[in-house]
DNA sequence: CTGGGGACGGGGCCC
DNA sequence: GGGGCCCCGTCCCCA
């Protein structure tokens, strides 16, 4: 008996010696197998890093040999604060004003609308490509790009001699610059940059980073805050404006009313996009290849919607240059990134929407915001929306949409869809579907608008006003349709079966 | 069924 | 006459 119980203790030992010893040899591979798996996917990540850089490099040298190709070295390159061609504002000496179209029912005669300069902060910053002579073309090519999240760093890409200073000036006798410039807004992780040129200081704050609410970063600036700046960055575009949130005579449009109902500002919606779209080369040809990169931003706007301040900064890229663009600079998650990739290969292989496309820098700059807004909250929608967009301009490429068949008619093409359009303002409207731009907001709430007629509409909510009644009952509503649709409650038709 | 916004085409006016 | 600008109407969608 005794022996049979030192029996078994003496295999109950052994078996668990060999399941120690089994447990550990099974460690022991789970932790080679780790170990290998960790150091085949750190190689991987450097490869990918470095085949990104040698895609960045790539496209500046591109884009430098198609400069060098396309025009002399003096052209001018960079036209900031160009003031807006259309009937919108424009910009005079750095500062915005606005212009009340002549028909502009959006600007009422009565509405002290008061343009300012507003004051805030912004997401975005500039980045210069320099692109100086022929001989700096080549593997020359300095690059400097904050990397990481260094508060108050310019993010410049300068090639060429360093030492430029990297925003040109807006004086307009200096129309040719020595270096060909191309600047272009980018959107990044960068909590704080500051930009500097001879004329002006961009401060640029970035909202993710800034602990302090909109209010307190207008406050400290002297402005009170907007009913909608939570969602704005609001971008400075000049140091001499920067705390002049009071009127100034040049940019204050006061029609001497009482009811701010409306007002007109060129705004856009920060959580999507920090580009508006304006110009095209040539239209007739749908040739984007150039095109106005306009950072719009938002000024200040109490809440009376009496003063209303409206920046505007505008970032002029000409020629060829594709937007550079760092995949590892975007602050997303690999998610993000690959959507992004993919629909630059979906640009890019339309042969009608040109590589050159804000959307390069919609890429950098959509995903980045860190508003908690309404707008932040659409910019993923946005995207879908462009991404989804540019699906359909292939389609209709392929089946006879706009740009093939009338292309007489509608020879203005959507950048970003090429759906065609009969004239340059119907098409700049519409690519305010893509790039979020919202000009025309409502002084009683925070809504923003597209259209003009969109903001009259909606005023109606405020005003109470219904125009149009029902012939057959009491029902007033303030929308044509609406009535239209509530018609046929009375003649039975029923919208659904 | 209504309220309200997005998007777009048509048409008038002006240059 | 053509093009640009602007307004309006309409359809559609969603809440």
């Amino acid at each position: 008996m005794a022996n049979c119980m030192v029996f078994h203790t003496q295999i109950a030992s052994i078996m668990e010696v060999l399941a120690n010893a089994a447990v550990a040899d099974i460690c022991k591979l789970v932790d080679d197998d780790y170990a290998v798996f960790r150091l085949e996917m750190t190689q991987s990540q450097k490869e990918n890093r470095a085949l990104r850089r040698k895609l960045q490099l790539l496209e500046l040298k591109v884009a430098r040999e198609r400069v060098l190709a396309s025009r002399p070295s003096s052209v001018k390159i960079l036209d900031r604060h160009r003031g807006m061609a259309r009937g919108e504002g424009h910009l005079t000496g750095g500062h915005r004003s606005f212009v009340k179209p002549a028909r502009h029912n959006t600007w009422r005669d009565d509405q002290p609308n008061t343009v300012d300069e507003g004051s805030g902060t912004s997401t975005q910053h500039v980045i210069v490509i320099e692109s100086v002579d022929a001989e700096d073309a080549g593997p020359g090519v300095k690059l400097e790009r904050s990397e990481g999240e260094d508060p108050g760093q310019s993010t410049d890409i300068q090639t060429g001699a360093a030492g430029v200073l990297p925003v040109a000036t807006e004086d307009p006798t200096t129309t040719t610059p020595p270096r060909t410039r191309r600047s272009f807004t980018e959107v990044s992780g960068t909590p704080n940059a500051v930009l500097k040129s001879d004329t002006e200081t961009l401060t640029v704050a970035h909202r993710g980073s800034d602990n302090r609410s909109d209010a307190e970063r207008l406050g400290s600036l002297g402005c009170p805050p907007a009913p909608s700046s939570e969602d704005l960055p609001v971008f400075h575009q000049s140091l001499k404006t920067v705390n002049s949130c009071g009127n100034t005579d040049g940019d204050t449009l006061d029609t001497g009313g009482d009811d701010p109902s409306c007002f007109y500002a060129t705004e856009m919606d920060p959580g999507n996009i920090s580009v508006g779209l304006e110009t095209q080369t040539d239209l007739s040809r749908g040739d984007w290849n150039r095109y106005s990169s306009s950072v719009y931003s938002e000024g200040c706007l109490d809440k009376k919607g009496e003063v209303i301040a409206v920046d505007k900064v505008t970032v002029k890229v000409e020629g060829d240059t594709p937007l550079t663009w760092n995949a590892d600079e975007t602050h997303l998650g690999e998610g993000h990134s690959q959507d992004f990739l993919d629909y630059r290969d979906s640009l890019e292989t339309n042969p009608n929407v040109s590589s050159h496309s804000p959307l390069h820098t919609l890429r950098d700059c959509a995903p980045v915001s860190t508003s908690k807004g309404p707008y932040d909250s659409r910019s993923r929608v946005l995207f879908d929306q462009v991404l989804n967009s540019n699906d359909r301009a292939r389609a209709q490429a392929q089946g006879g949409g706009a740009t093939s068949g009338n292309s007489k008619e509608k020879r203005f093409l959507c950048m970003f869809c090429n759906k065609g359009f009969s004239c340059l303002q119907k098409v700049e409207i519409h690519q305010r579907v893509h790039t979020g731009v919202k000009p025309f907001s409502c002084t009683q709430c925070d809504m923003r608008f597209a259209e003009a007629g969109s903001l009259k509409r909606h005023q109606r909510v405020h005003t109470g006003e219904k125009p149009y009644s029902c012939p057959q009952c009491h029902m007033r509503f303030t929308q044509a349709g609406s009535l239209k649709r509530h018609l046929k409650v009375h003649v039975g038709e029923r919208l659904f079966a």
